[in-house]
DNA sequence: TGCGGCTCCGAAACCGGTTTCGGCAAGAAA
DNA sequence: TTTCTTGCCGAAACCGGTTTCGGAGCCGCA
């Protein structure tokens, strides 16, 4: 009715597109005789504006089915109301899992805002920190999310530098000025070992992640942390070499195994790692939750189809996406960076994994021995 | 030096964002002493401006560091220079494993044409109209990619009404109007079925994809084509249910184990049927790769870690990315959508679930046969 | 009655680009 | 020499919004 006059009036082909022109400001202001610098400040919520034509006005609006135009705004106010999302996936991305998830949980907080998310992905950290930049500079974005931060993290001064705002998933070593999603690792590897401690186990292991992650740090600490809750002495020798991979993992679990007193139980700060663990003692002829006990953290698909399933602390990715939205967001409307940091806990998955030893080091490390010597001869 | 003067002589901060003020157009044309009109002009290529300047205008903006603001240039010309992409999330998505791969493919395309990806994500199809509705309305992108296309789409209607240019990953029923790209599953069941029928298979099933999609009568017609070729007879018995998910899999696997003369080869649509397949075979006592071969389509990850590895033809999902960002950039650019329709072959990638068959189809039947009895005993 | 202050809105400038239109100058045709 | 093109560019309008500025009313108060 309302609307079809306008389209009626003004019907004209706009570029490549035909169809009906879109409702604008004007089209508004001159529906109800006003000026069209009125009725944006009254849709801006402006207090120089009574309540009775602020009232009018957004019902007006409403009727005609008038929505601004982002890039309309953006010209004058130089926001968007978008998010950024530069992506880096490269081969042993670990995130991959979980992309689905945490995108599912960013555009869904960002819509609920009537914001839109940009997306962009590239192969290797130099060209994540280039198109940045890029997405920087053709303000392209109000906001950066910034997954996978490392210890030291070029974007984050990239970032600092140019004044714009963003969250970090995961929390750096010099978190100032910064604000951060993070999900609390080092409780669930504290809860790992003490739980495995609980089940019998006193030569307990950790396959930390990699040193370029602040949370690897944080995640030994834990461990030490449950080792020492549970009244057990930390040996060195049963921190093994980082793996972020299940090659690396399986390395890993061969070293550890190498020792005198091998460990019996191990805590691995990625479920990659911990699933290379299974891959080294099948062709040992070890079985996990008998003689080796593992216990990791992700929650990636393919632990619940290991045999046996791999118990984890499961981070939930959607929930993580969708805080950091917010948290942008907020950002973004001039919040302190300060007061936007949160932590969350991480889910513990029982699956098959955690048993009590079904052997002690001593005769594991005999165990190993014995097969040594039959392959030699 | 020279982007220095003109930072310094026009400093000012706008927005909340400090930082030095961007290079505009305007700055351009001072530079050179002529109008903005004409600087527009040369960057966009227009054919009235000589190409002395053309050279002059384009080597300042190199110099100055200028970029043309995207939104700024839309509220003119509409156009945005981005590309739209909905997602549907849901809990058995299947395309959840390759997004990753499939975004990097997109975004990459995209960056190299300097456009952007404008993403969103939606659990359910109804929700998913309505974002892509609103994302037109707003003109947040230029075009879109439509991943996991119906037989019959509301999203095709939608866009074809809106005049919006997009791509189908995927063909559909009726493709008129409509720019494409897919892969050839049809040919991959061929290839499938007669591959088995060389190993010695005689009675080789077919599991097939869900309904709703086009690509599953394609895939059907594939397999008959193979059998054909193979000179087998085509027998509607071993034609199962539909499965897309492993459960669904292993119960489209219980019936065709039901039958009289059981399949001793299946032929998947999805990987994830197959899967299905191996955890039906599993507790039948029955081993994938010996009394029953499997070859299935898509290659999730987990097929590789299957046991043994699932055989399967692959689809590279970057390159179906990569190449649906390009068709949707030239449709977006006037090009008749006839004309981008482009079809890939997928990899055949030979893992150990194909082999010649251990027994002959009476003999299954009659160790099915024995099974059953010694259970109801 | 005059004056100051406050509320509320219109007019117009502005953001950074694109596009239309018209005119000047040089060369070609008459 | 005059006229008609043609090539090339400047001026200004325009896109759809936001924001500044100022002024018209209305009120209260001296």
């Amino acid at each position: 009715m309302i609307r079809e006059e306008i389209l009626m009036t003004n019907k004209r082909s706009v570029g490549v597109r035909a169809g009906p022109r879109r409702v604008t400001i004007s089209d508004v202001a001159n529906h109800l005789g006003i000026s069209k610098g009125t009725v944006s400040r009254a849709l801006n919520g402006y207090p120089d504006i009574s309540e009775g034509t602020k009232l009018r006005i957004s019902r007006a609006a409403e009727r005609l089915g008038y929505h601004p135009l982002s890039h309309a705004q953006a010209i004058r106010t130089g926001r968007v109301r978008s998010l950024g999302l530069v992506l880096q996936i490269d081969s042993e991305d670990s995130a991959r899992p979980f992309l689905a998830d945490f995108l599912g949980g960013v555009t869904q907080a960002a819509s609920d805002e009537n914001w839109t998310v940009t997306i962009a992905a590239e192969p290797t950290e130099e060209r994540v920190r280039k198109t940045l930049s890029r997405l920087v500079d053709e303000q392209k974005a109000d906001g950066f999310i910034l997954p996978r931060t490392l210890k030291q993290d070029g974007r984050v001064t990239t970032l600092l530098n140019a004044n714009v705002p963003f969250v970090m998933f995961g929390r750096t070593e010099d978190s100032r000025e910064c604000a951060w999603y993070d999900v609390k690792g080092e409780d669930a590897m504290r809860a790992a070992t003490t739980r495995l401690a609980a089940l019998g186990h006193t030569r307990i292991a950790h396959i930390p992640g990699g040193d370029q992650y602040y949370y690897t740090q944080l995640r030994i600490e834990g461990y030490e942390a449950g080792l020492k809750a549970a009244g057990l002495a930390f040996d060195p020798a049963l921190l093994a070499p980082e793996a972020m991979t299940r090659r690396a993992g399986a390395a890993a679990f061969g070293e550890l195994m190498a020792l005198p007193e091998p460990p019996t139980a191990i805590v691995c700060a990625v479920d990659r790692a911990a699933l290379g663990v299974y891959r080294g003692a099948n062709a040992r002829g070890l079985r996990i939750g008998r003689e080796i006990s593992v216990i990791a953290y992700d929650g990636v698909p393919e632990g619940a189809y290991a045999d046996p399933g791999l118990t984890t602390f499961a981070v939930n990715s959607q929930q993580a996406g969708e805080r950091l939205a917010r948290l942008l967001i907020e950002r973004i409307r001039g919040a302190d960076p300060e007061d936007l940091r949160e932590l969350a806990p991480a889910t513990l998955v029982e699956r098959g994994s955690d048993k009590a030893p079904a052997l002690s080091s001593t005769e594991l490390a005999q165990r190993l021995n014995d097969q040594h010597e039959i392959k030699n001869v």
